[in-house]
DNA sequence: TAATCGAAGACCCTATAGGATCTACGAATT
DNA sequence: AATTCGTAGATCCTATAGGGTCTTCGATTA
């Protein structure tokens, strides 16, 4: 009902696909569908009270962000976990189109940006470190916000899309989700240099100050990986 | 029917919503859908003799890689013609993936992935250069096999998903399909030197020339677009 | 003649039904 | 006791039905 109701009061009238959407993505950044599990079309209909149709199609979309995967004839089941092999790709995909994308939202930058990334940056200073799910988020939420004003402000709808296609949301909550917060400290003074660089005006040292902030994810998180394994 | 009998013929038992996506696929590139033509989901499925429900997964699925785009409520549509702009930011989004595909493929590069660059290089030269539409599909197949080929050697699937999600397959063919193949010799010299690169074994090589070449496509195309306005 | 109203069709969206396949579990047999 | 068989349930997949909205087009009216 909890969905229905919303959708059949008719105020506004909505697909109901979208919310479903939607409660599949928070389920998958909460934890509360684990990497791997299986995600049953019927089931999840039963679950969220809808029909199995806008389930099928809520999975058929978030395929396409590596959130799921689909077997034909088999359904889907969450994505498993990173090996720190694929987390090393990551970072290095990270490394060929976040700096760019930092070179050519600082070339255009506008005092609104750069306030709105020093917010992001307090906010990360701000945020709980506890290694709950629920204090974890804001962290993580501030973090992400960051680099996706960078990316959406480089203006290039090409580049924001393959920068989603990374799953910058999504992939890298995953990745720090099952460690502590280690990263906290450094993170916040490369975000600091990076964010000095976009008030400067000056675009190379800030694509130069995102390559630094990237290696510096790499290493601490393949330090973590070995520390985990 | 046509789709229908495969599936219900049972040797192998399969999807339709695999086959309706493929069907739509191959009616985008071929040219059979426009742009901006809306595609409706019953009419879809009248013309393709299945039942919405497949058409509709088969859409949502298309969504993402931006070749159709969706309204709530309203539907589906080819997505519309690039402007000179978008254009611009297609290349620039390019230039900043492809060469670092580059240089990652051709650091572990073998004598097979040499060769079947040469062999794409070939088939390019050799392939038709008519204006119409069956004939072009043999050169563009050609120039996107070249391309996907350096994009999954880079061996890396974070730059593969940030390669595809540029529409490499795609988008690239809807800009070229309007326009004459005034490109064909500028970039078989191009890929040429691109491959003498690999064989070489110099990724910085490799690179460079990458990002000549693409710069010289963007040029090629801001003229062609200039043209034809 | 121009404008308004209404009916029919197109279309999206969701629910439901039913067929096919796979899995799980218990009973019967060797 | 171990194995095999069969049944029940779960699940995926597709078709079909029906509700709600929008558009179109013709008829009626001012």
């Amino acid at each position: 009902m909890a969905i229905k109701d919303q959708a059949s009061r008719g105020i506004s009238r909505q697909v109901l696909a979208d919310h479903v959407y939607e409660e599949l993505l928070a389920a998958l950044m909460d934890g509360r569908l684990e990497a791997g599990t299986p995600v049953s079309i019927d089931g999840m209909a039963r679950e969220l009270e809808v029909s199995p149709t806008p389930v099928r199609e809520a999975l058929a979309r978030l395929e396409s962000t590596g959130m799921v995967r689909r077997t034909a004839l088999r359904g889907y089941r969450v994505a498993p976990l990173f090996t720190p092999d694929e987390l090393a790709d990551l970072m290095d995909a990270r490394l060929v189109i976040e700096p760019a994308n930092a070179f050519m939202a600082c070339s255009h930058a506008d005092p609104k940006l750069t306030a709105e990334l020093a917010k992001a940056i307090e906010d990360l200073r701000s945020a709980p470190r506890g290694p709950s799910f629920s204090e974890f988020r804001a962290y993580w939420e501030a973090d992400e916000r960051f680099h996706r004003l960078i990316a959406e402000n480089a203006d290039n709808q090409f580049l924001l899309s393959a920068y989603n296609a990374l799953g910058g949301q999504v992939q890298r909550f995953r990745f720090f989700g099952g460690l502590g917060v280690t990263d906290a400290d450094f993170a916040i003074a490369e975000h600091t240099e990076i964010l000095k660089a976009f008030e400067a005006g000056d675009a190379e040292l800030a694509r130069e100050k995102m390559i630094e902030h990237i290696e510096g994810v790499k290493q601490r998180s393949q330090h973590d990986s070995e520390v985990r394994s």
